[in-house]
DNA sequence: GCGATCAGCT
DNA sequence: CACAGCTGATCGC
């Protein structure tokens, strides 16, 4: 091993010969470390097609116990820093601190920048080093010594599996999912009040499917050509299912047209499938959105109710809102009488057993080019209901991203007072709209579900808990943030709650949920919760965080990524080679080519160049920022290669103790800050000069300086300088944010569809802009 | 007093 | 803008 200051060492030697010599990886899984060329670097680190090294090898490595192979350069000599996708080192400053760059935009062609480091004039060395009260700097972080003011003891974990300890790729390697494809109907595709609507959005969505459909599809399973999706010929409108001509008709006429097709394929398939009949199962089709409330009328008719036929037309309530409603609701709507109440209610309940053991088609296909769209409320229209023989159908971005233009109803709202909410409105009305949104969503038990959160086809609810409701039992929290479980308290009564060992372990301590309702979830294995075939594996978000396939009895399976990261190691799991994904609920947090970061890799060998460059000043003080959990392992990774262990608070250590890290990695974290000067602070201490400004007073007789690192994919984001370490300076305070993210950059955005290939896409994150003007048009038109 | 929720803020 | 929070005010019990 290296000593602790050999990096030290090395920088004031210059020597081209004595640069340290890696060894050649041997395999594709084991160069994941290799600082990665300009034109691997967006694609995997575990490239075969990796560059060798050449001019820039870097004397540091990163996961040092997983590559014993790799000689740690103890040598002296010139150090280059290769900083792949633009970053730029610039240590030709003065005042101390390692310097970078803003200049380089990263994704040029010149990535080997091989910036010498003998450039440092060490002004600070010399400068006494003096302690100081080892409790100030837990005391400015929060006050108590709780880095977030939790309380509660970590009871301790054996928990493995997950973020970090066991590497998501030897895990994904070892999956051993077997996935049936199953063959069925499924009512998929509900509209969310979190429309994905805006026009670069829609852009983006093109021009992945563009690409997507200039990649070699794999067995043509989920998706068609180019054309069948965009059509070459936008005047000519053909039915999707029969071929027919259809140009000429009306919307309306269309839709019943191509939902009459659906009733005939569906008749047919029938005879064969062990499936009921759909149309019975989950209730009558719906041919317009002019006609929708028809079929509940009828419905009510034949309770005997029609006298309440006003309210369910006044309250908009269709059919498939209608699947949601609660005693409580309609009590809301103004049906206060007990006995009819009883009576709906019974009705429903009946209607969702049939509905849960089949979902329809209820799906038609509007034209593209007409900026029109009929109600795209499922999924199945692509072809036969088997399935596995799609009829190549002028698919529209909005089938891919059900979502996205439509004015159906959510499928999951419900019409109460506030049914209203997450309606579209246009842009002028909609300039407050994120706020509308995050109001609506914290007024969960009355707002929308969003569409996001349900699983089609199995009576599941995802990161819902901010809209609890009584007709739901199965709870999944995908990971430990609070937007997540934002909703969950100890009073939780709705049933069970599904997720991760570390994300149980939290939630239990956290929350304070007791055991009882926690089911623990393994990674990588198939697990049958209320019929529905259910297998989690790691999202490479932050610890605990899974992704989750749903394999219900209708056979359309259901993938939802939470948040996640994609890494190309998801690509050997076995189960996206077996089985078809019908509907992928896609955390599209960065959906936004702007949004390119650079691998995780990469940043942090940015953090650990900028540390050690400036470690020739014991006066500087580092801090990292990270989230209650997040960013573990820019951090561990800093440690582990510098060979520093890094203070984290109290509280802070017992949220690491229960993260499943090995007692290997746990060895690098001290609560002592005088054992450090790298901290680790959460990433709010860092938002503002102010804050940081209050620390270095703090630290005033023990470090002159301050270099902040905030890890962040918003770091490249709109307005900003698309440079990656984004530097801003105070005094001698310091402050990079660098583009670390735990979600997927765009590209890898791309890279995972096109792997998993699905049939419909449902974004769960929208956060672009205002509302387009195309979409306007698709949502007012109908 | 406490938990839950919400507005405002970064 | 907003990843994922924090802080303080308010309300009901």
């Amino acid at each position: 091993m290296p000593p602790v200051n050999a990096a030290v060492h090395r920088r004031h030697q210059s020597s081209a010969s004595q640069l340290p010599q890696f060894h050649t990886p041997t395999n594709a899984g084991d160069d994941d470390d290799l600082l990665p060329s300009t034109q691997t670097v967006l694609s995997s680190r575990f490239s075969t097609s990796q560059k060798p090294l050449t001019t820039s090898d870097l004397s540091l490595h990163i996961r040092a116990s997983k590559r014993p192979k790799r000689s740690t350069p103890t040598t002296t000599g010139q150090v280059n820093i290769h900083c792949d996708v633009g970053f730029k080192p610039n240590f030709d400053r003065h005042d101390g601190a390692a310097a970078l760059d803003d200049g380089e935009v990263f994704g040029s062609s010149e990535m080997d920048l091989g910036c010498s480091l003998d450039l440092i004039q060490p002004s600070m060395v010399g400068c006494s080093y003096e302690t100081h009260d080892a409790n100030s700097v837990e005391e400015i972080f929060d006050g108590d010594g709780d880095f977030y003011g939790g309380t509660d003891e970590c009871k301790g974990s054996k928990v493995k599996g997950g973020y970090l300890l066991n590497s998501i790729e030897s895990r994904l390697m070892n999956s051993r999912v077997d996935c049936d494809v199953g063959v069925g109907g499924s009512g998929v595709d509900k509209e969310s009040s979190d429309d994905f609507e805006s026009d670069k959005e829609l852009d983006l969505l093109l021009n992945l499917h563009s690409q997507l459909d200039e990649e070699d599809r794999i067995s043509g399973v989920g998706f068609g050509t180019e054309e069948s999706y965009f059509p070459v010929d936008e005047d000519l409108i053909q039915c999707p299912l029969c071929g027919v001509d259809i140009s000429d008709l009306s919307d309306e006429q269309r839709l019943v047209h191509t939902n009459d097709c659906i009733d005939k394929e569906d008749a047919q398939a029938q005879t064969t499938a062990h499936t009921p009949d759909k149309k019975q199962a989950s209730g009558p089709q719906q041919y317009a959105d002019n006609s929708r409330f028809s079929t509940v009328l009828k419905w009510l008719h034949d309770l005997g109710l029609s006298k309440y036929e006003d309210i369910f037309v006044r309250e908009e309530i269709d059919w498939e809102t209608l699947q949601w409603l609660t005693d409580e609701d309609l009590n809301n709507v103004g049906i206060t009488a007990l006995g009819p109440r009883r009576k709906i209610t019974r009705a429903l309940s009946e209607l969702r057993k049939e509905s849960s053991a089949v979902e329809t088609c209820t799906n038609t296909h509007a034209p593209s080019g007409t900026g029109k769209h009929s109600n795209n409320g499922s999924d199945g229209c692509e072809g036969s209901t088997n399935g596995t023989n799609r009829t190549p159908t002028n698919k529209l971005i909005t089938d891919y991203f059900p979502g996205f233009a439509t004015n159906k109803k959510n499928a999951c709202s419900i019409s109460t007072g506030q049914r209203d909410v997450g309606k579209k409105l246009p842009d002028s009305l909609n300039k407050d709209k994120s706020k509308t949104a995050k109001r609506n969503v914290r007024n969960g038990k009355l707002g929308t579900v969003p569409v996001w959160s349900c699983i089609p086809g199995t009576p599941f609810r995802v990161d819902a808990f901010q809209h609890l409701r009584g007709d739901c039992s199965h709870w999944f929290l995908t990971h430990f943030h609070m937007d997540h479980y934002q909703g969950l308290t100890k009073s939780f009564r709705h049933g069970m709650i599904y997720c991760s060992p570390i994300t149980a372990k939290l939630v239990n301590m956290k929350l304070g949920i007791p055991w009882e309702r926690l089911q623990v979830l393994p990674l990588n294995q198939k697990v049958n919760i209320a019929g529905t075939d259910v297998t989690c594996f790691d999202a490479n978000h932050c610890p605990g965080s899974i992704i989750i396939l749903f394999e219900p009895p209708s056979g359309k399976a259901v993938l939802h990524t939470g948040d996640f990261r994609y890494c190309e190691q998801m690509g050997s799991l076995s189960v996206f080679q077996t089985c078809r994904i019908h509907t992928l609920i896609l955390d599209t947090t960065y959906c936004d080519p702007q949004y390119d970061f650079p691998k995780q890799e990469t940043v942090i060998q940015f953090v650990i160049d900028a540390i050690q460059a400036e470690t020739f000043n014991p006066k500087t003080l580092f801090l990292i920022g990270c989230y209650t959990i997040g960013k573990e392992r820019l951090f561990l990774e800093v440690a582990r290669v510098l060979r520093k262990k890094v203070y984290v608070s109290s509280a802070k250590l017992r949220i690491l103790k229960c993260l499943g890290f090995s007692a290997e990695d746990m060895q690098w974290f001290t609560v002592n800050e005088r054992e450090s000067h790298i901290h680790v602070v959460p990433l709010w201490t860092l938002a503002s000069f102010k804050r940081l400004k209050h620390l270095s007073n703090q630290y005033a007789s023990r470090f002159s300086l301050i270099v902040a690192f905030s890890p962040t994919g918003w770091a490249l984001s709109k307005g900003k300088k698309k440079s990656p370490g984004r530097r801003s300076q105070q005094g001698t305070i310091i402050r990079y944010e660098v583009p670390y993210s735990e979600h997927s950059s765009f590209s890898e955005l791309k890279d995972f569809v096109k792997l998993v290939s699905p049939v419909n896409i449902i974004p769960s994150v929208n956060n672009h802009g205002p509302d387009s003007a195309r979409a306007m048009i698709s949502l007012l038109s109908s």
